[in-house]
RNA sequence: GCGGUAUUGGUGAAGUGGUUAACACGCUGGUUUGUGGCACCAGUAUGCAAGGGUUCGAUUCCCUUAUACCGCC
């Protein structure tokens, strides 16, 4: 390549230049629902491009998919990634993001960008510390320093309309799974009201809004709460507080079954924090378009790899000398060019490149997979496809 | 050749005349679902150089041998 080309092929990947193909708020486009389940085929306008529905989301919680660039992310197919409000808010601040022309630009991020809204912080950071949840807003303590900290709804969509990302989420409580019926009760009332006042703070035009559907395993609850917050009228809607707290299986549908029936047909849906590829399987048959997990990315630091065979762990002494790829039939960069024997060296030696071939691996894994449910939902054999894939996965 | 000191698991080591030989690393497994996480949890010496003795009881005291290191001829 000569010189000039390179200068050319710079110019080219130079996202300090790159412009939004829309200025609005999200479109979802449902193309059909699958016959024999409630599995849907859809796609999702953006300011950055459409997306297909099913679809998974890596996480990147402080604007960085840990370990991995945007390039490396892009490459495994995901097209919504992560971030979230509680994080940035701390570090470097919003301001800050706001200056530097949007998360997008500050992360040199051209795909569409979702933030959480913080509430999930105030479940798992301050679980077990003390924290004050009033009507007003959460009191607790911050993670880093210790420093108090006063988030509400207001202040949340405040942090997110300046953050500046595709989709900002309601700020919500998420309650641990061991909760009562009662305080459910109260909890699922209250959420509401904030995801009110927050609709009502929401200023940015070009960002969508979601509402999130709290009510743990009771479907009156469950129902109540999709109602009243279909009501508000958001532009998609979350089913919230699932894979909480070693909640069961069982539970975790049944929070889904109870929410989908009362969402809109026309508004993507999504299941936070979800996950492992039997619950995505599980989720897309009862209606979900839209995940996110921690889960590929976490545990290809810890070492290990989904397959189609199930979970392995690259750390373990029989792949010293296994010099075949993760999966033979995986198109992911990791598998292309890597054996398990490298792989495992490299966890073994602490070496960074392993975390990251393992990230990529696991989130091209999951992301072959929802393109391999969308190709089964347009020839109505998803639940096929789920017999399929159960029989090897274990 | 003589004298001294030492010898505890894969490694570095603690320890005591008396229930399961500390701790760390390593090693071997496992966990992880809107990321306080390159984290966490668990397992890992039937034996304290070898043999013999003293003792109710010895890794701990004594003797012999082996090995290592340090002095002296």
């Amino acid at each position: 390549m000569k010189i000039e080309e390179v200068n050319n092929s710079k110019k080219e990947v130079s996202f300090f230049f790159f412009e939004r193909v829309n200025l609005m708020k999200i479109e979802y486009n449902l193309i059909k629902t699958e016959k024999n389940t409630k599995a849907r085929l859809g796609t999702i306008k953006t300011n950055y491009g459409t997306v297909e529905t099913p679809m998974f989301m890596p996480v990147g919680t402080k604007a960085t998919v840990k370990g991995l660039s945007p390039e490396e992310v892009k490459e495994t197919g995901s097209a919504i990634i992560l971030a979230n409000t509680y994080h940035l808010w701390l570090r470097p601040g919003e301001d800050i993001v706001e200056k530097a022309g949007g998360l997008h630009k500050f992360m040199n991020y051209d795909g569409p960008i979702l933030t959480d809204s913080g509430g999930f912080q105030v479940f798992s950071l301050a679980k077990n510390k003390k924290k004050d949840i009033t009507e007003e807003g959460v009191h607790f303590k911050s993670h880093i320093d210790g420093k108090a900290l006063f988030l509400t709804p207001e202040k949340s969509i405040e942090i997110q309309n300046k953050l500046d990302s595709d989709i900002a989420m309601s700020f919500d409580e998420c309650p641990p799974a061991s909760a009562s019926y009662e305080y459910l009760k109260n909890s699922v009332e209250r959420t509401i009201r904030w995801a009110k006042r927050g609709k009502e703070t929401h200023r940015n035009p070009n960002q969508s809004l979601f509402g999130i559907v709290q009510g743990g395993a009771y479907e009156d609850l469950r129902k109540y709460s999709a109602i009243e917050t279909v009501k508000l009228d958001f532009d998609g809607y979350s089913i919230g507080g699932v894979a909480n707290d070693g909640e069961s299986k069982e539970d975790m549908y049944k929070a889904i079954d109870y929410s989908i029936p009362y969402l809109p047909e026309n508004k993507v849906r999504y299941l936070m924090g979800v996950g492992e590829p039997i619950d995505i399987i599980e989720g897309v048959i009862r209606g979900v378009d839209i995940f996110d997990c921690v889960l590929p990315t976490r545990i290809a630091r810890h070492g290990q790899a989904f397959t189609r065979n199930g979970k392995i762990n690259l750390n373990n002494a029989k792949y010293k000398e296994d010099f075949t790829p993760i999966e033979e039939s995986c198109d992911c960069y990791a598998c292309k060019h890597y054996t398990k024997a490298y792989i495992r060296h490299l966890l073994n030696t602490g070496e960074m490149l392993g975390g990251r071939l393992l990230s990529i691996h696991n989130i091209r894994f999951l992301i072959r997979l929802t393109e391999e449910l969308r190709e089964a939902i347009k020839e109505d054999r998803i639940l096929e496809y789920k017999e399929e894939f159960l029989e090897k996965y274990h």
